[in-house]
Parts: structure tokens; sequence; C-alpha cells
DNA sequence: CTGTATCCTTCTGGATACTG
DNA sequence: CAGTATCCAGAAGGATACAG
């Protein structure tokens, strides 16, 4: 592939695009919940209901259309058991598993630099408060 | 740290804690145009005209906007000239360079799969139209 | 149990006009 | 040149009720 800018390249045409993918996929699992869900799957298969109860503050709403996002993407597996009541379970792909790997490092990173971030940001907020003084 | 979902570690308080780092941090960057701008400063300062003129699509609003956001988190540093017309530019700092390396990681993951990903929406969406039929 | 349907609020981002 | 101020449209997401 084309790295994402390679030193020396000029940023443009094959690093747009290349940027433009990257974009894609972090506005996908970028949203409220993809990553959650994904986080939750990541050690075993689990079922609607508990999914719903296990995971702080989610609408049945978003839940459902979160899982559908991800199982269209092939992320996700929805697999129906015909029983009454109906059974429905959830569970990582191995594309689903690939990306565990890349986020995680940002995870990494995110947990390395937040106290730096919020440092940061104090200190950009109390420049921006004198100024309005 | 605590990994983003340490294995044999029960997905709660910390893991919890955890992704909702990840999450804050993928809300950031995965936003329209962060990843986009931060591309663009890769390899040199850059002014303010130059991004809006060069970032195709972007309107001054979200340029000046989505920039401040990365000047508070520290990523991005702003240097204003105080000559006549006013000349303002724009770099990486440190810390916005080493958020390169993660991103990259996922952009390699999405050139990697982007095939796949499509394939997998195509099969999902020829299902769906013949459930609705 | 596992959803779908509807309504409503909030947030994001674009267009445009104006300013130091 | 480098913004700020407004207004507005559309998307995202929550609450609630209903259905197979």
């Amino acid at each position: 592939m084309t790295t994402f800018f390679p030193p020396g390249t000029a940023p443009t045409e094959d690093a747009e695009r290349a940027c433009h993918q990257v974009l894609k996929v972090l506005q996908r699992i970028g949203d409220k919940w993809s990553l959650v869900l994904i986080g939750r799957l990541r050690h075993r298969t689990m079922r609607f209901g508990e999914l719903h109860r296990e995971i702080t503050g989610i609408s049945q709403r978003m839940l459902t259309l979160t899982l559908r996002q991800l199982e269209r993407d092939g992320l996700v597996r929805r697999t129906v058991h015909a029983t009454v009541p109906p059974k429905v379970e959830y569970a990582l792909t191995e594309l689903g598993v690939t990306l565990l790997e890349p986020v995680h490092a940002l995870g990494l990173w995110a947990a390395e630099h937040r106290r730096e971030i919020e440092d940061n940001r104090e200190r950009y907020d109390a420049g921006a408060e004198r100024g309005t003084r």
C-alpha cells in the first residue's frame, strides 16, 4: 500500500486517498459505541440482552444500529438460534480480531499521553480565559 | 497502563476506563478534518491560507475550529508573526508527531482490509435487499 | 428475548457576511 | 491574511412504545 504520508511524498493524490481511507475507518470505529462493542466482544460471544445490560448507557436503538454496522462491515458475526424465546449471539469475526491490534496501539498512545493532553487543555483554557478579561 | 482489554481481565472498571480513553482519542482525531490537518502538517509548517487552499472542501470555519482543538490538545502549535498582513503558521508539536505512528498503523489496517470490507458491505446489502422483497 | 418504529433533541458542519 | 459571527440543514443519538 501507499503509506499514510511517506516522507518525501507530496501530500497529494495517493496520500489524499490514503488519508481518506484512514478517515473512514476512524469515523466508523470512532463513533459513540463501535469500539465499546468491539471491546466487549474481544474475549467471547455475547447475546443481545447481555450487551444491553452490561454496556452502561447504551440505548436499545443504538445497540442494534451499531451491531448492524459492524456486521455489515464484516467485523462482527450475528448468529440467530431458532428457539423460543429467540437467542441471538454476536462475536468478532477474524477481520474484527485483526482490528484489535492497531486499535490497541492507539489505546496505548491515548493512555500514555492522556495526562499530557489534559495539562495542555488546562493551560490553553487558562490562557483563553485571561484573554477575554 | 492497563492494556485495552487484557486477556483474562473482566471487561469492567479499569478496562471500561481504558476503553473510554481510547474512545475519546478516536472521537477527537476521527472527526471530519483533524486527521487531514495532521496529515498535511506531517512534513512541514503551513500557513492558514495555504491549508485552506490545499485542503479540498474544508470551510474556513471548520479549519479554524479544528486547528483550535488540535492546538488546545497540544498536537499543533500556532505561531503568529506580528507583520502586516498577519502571518500565522501551524506545525505539529512533538506530541502531534508521536500520534502519527499509531494512526499510521490504523491506516495500514484500513488499506489492507479496504477491499474486504467493501465486499462484505456489498454482500450484506445484497442480502438485505433480498430480504425486503 | 430481540428487535422495529417514531418522535424529538443535540451536535456537527457548511454557507455567507463581516472585521482587525 | 486570518480569522469571527450568524444562521441553517442534516446527521447522530436518546426515549418511548410497540411487535414477532
